[in-house]
DNA sequence: AAGCCAGGCTAACAGTGTTAGCCTGGCGGT
DNA sequence: ACCGCCAGGCTAACACTGTTAGCCTGGCTT
């Protein structure tokens, strides 16, 4: 059924032994996100998140090869979505560009904290991440044409948004601070366009 | 590198019931740290490090309550000689300090990447981090007086150097490249003053 | 000489990811 | 209408993890 069916799938054929249903597997991902994002990245464990399905742990070999397999999904999602906000948020008109992209930035990584670190961080993962990661950096090129620039652009925004979610940064209206004034330096260097 | 091990304790007396001697705690942490280095963090488990040591897992709790109390530790010495090397190659004269700062910087990530990793990312220490945090984010200050602004300097820096240890960065001369732009961008900005 | 205790040990528990093997209900094909 | 397949669940078990309880001993202190 599978076989050639794949009812969706542009061209999607992953012929995995584990199996065919990507609708569960679908729901396994979505489960493991809420459960990350709910109780941490130590929370996100196979037997509770089989609890959380109505099922037992060696269930979910059914649908995923493991563990890391969950995070790498859950990273891949996250990086797309994040360049997605990132090119919206940064295709505007030209002025105020680079400070759209980072409030864009710093609102994904505050808006799933637990996700974004996962992301981030490549310990785990099989794979670092497929080509959303150009895609991402396609968003920071499109305020600092400059590869070089953009890198820095992007290094910042990441530095501050980690530095924010662990604390670090001086509380409340010091760290808006801190991001508005790397928009804003960063403005003034490379030409809106 | 003995920066911990050496004469411990300005007015140091805690009255651990662990474990009295400091001398072999020392060495634990130690080992923990070399051991941290070779296998990375999902090697540093309690039975290696204490095979490592001659010794039986259990044992090490005569000297330590407990993993997180090594990470902790661990976590700490990182901060105390990031900031003195940040310091160091900071308070050289004017022009380049920003320059020499972020490659300080580098150069510390970039030396022991897994003890940097587990040292920023706040995830399973009991407390942050002691006033270290504070003599880092002082040598910051040093080439950029403006809180927000060395604040915005210390993002970039890290942010640079997570995505160089996650191999995100353009290869080879593109890092380096990215590095020194970053340096010369916030070179002109504060007035080495 | 007596004894205290630092610092080792073994056994064990709860929780982790993961594998092997069994079972069953519903759906497709004949 | 039946039969068989197999998606998708299950239990048992293994090799790990951190951690606790309780025992023992050799050397230093008194």
């Amino acid at each position: 059924m599978n076989a050639v069916a794949g009812t969706f799938g542009p061209g999607a054929n992953e012929g995995r032994r584990v199996g065919p249903s990507n609708a569960r597997k679908g729901e396994v991902i979505r489960a493991a996100r809420r459960l990350l994002q709910e109780e941490g990245p130590r929370g996100l464990t196979m037997r509770r998140l089989a609890r959380r399905l109505g099922i037992k742990a060696p269930s979910l070999y059914k649908h995923l090869p493991g563990r890391p397999a969950i995070e790498a999904e859950l990273r891949e999602a996250a990086w797309v979505e994040l360049a997605l906000l990132l090119r919206t948020a940064a295709s505007g008109p030209g002025p105020g560009a680079a400070s759209r992209l980072l409030g864009a930035y710093r609102r994904a990584a505050r808006a799933e904290p637990h996700l974004y670190r996962l992301a981030m961080t490549g310990l785990s993962g099989p794979a670092p991440t497929s080509d959303a990661v150009a895609r991402v950096a396609g968003a920071f090129r499109l305020v600092a044409e400059d590869p070089v620039q953009s890198g820095a652009l992007w290094g910042l925004a990441h530095g501050l948004a980690m530095l924010e979610l662990d604390g670090r940064l001086p509380a409340g209206a010091g760290t808006d601070l801190a991001w508005e004034r790397a928009a804003s330096s960063f403005e003034g260097i490379s030409g809106p366009h």
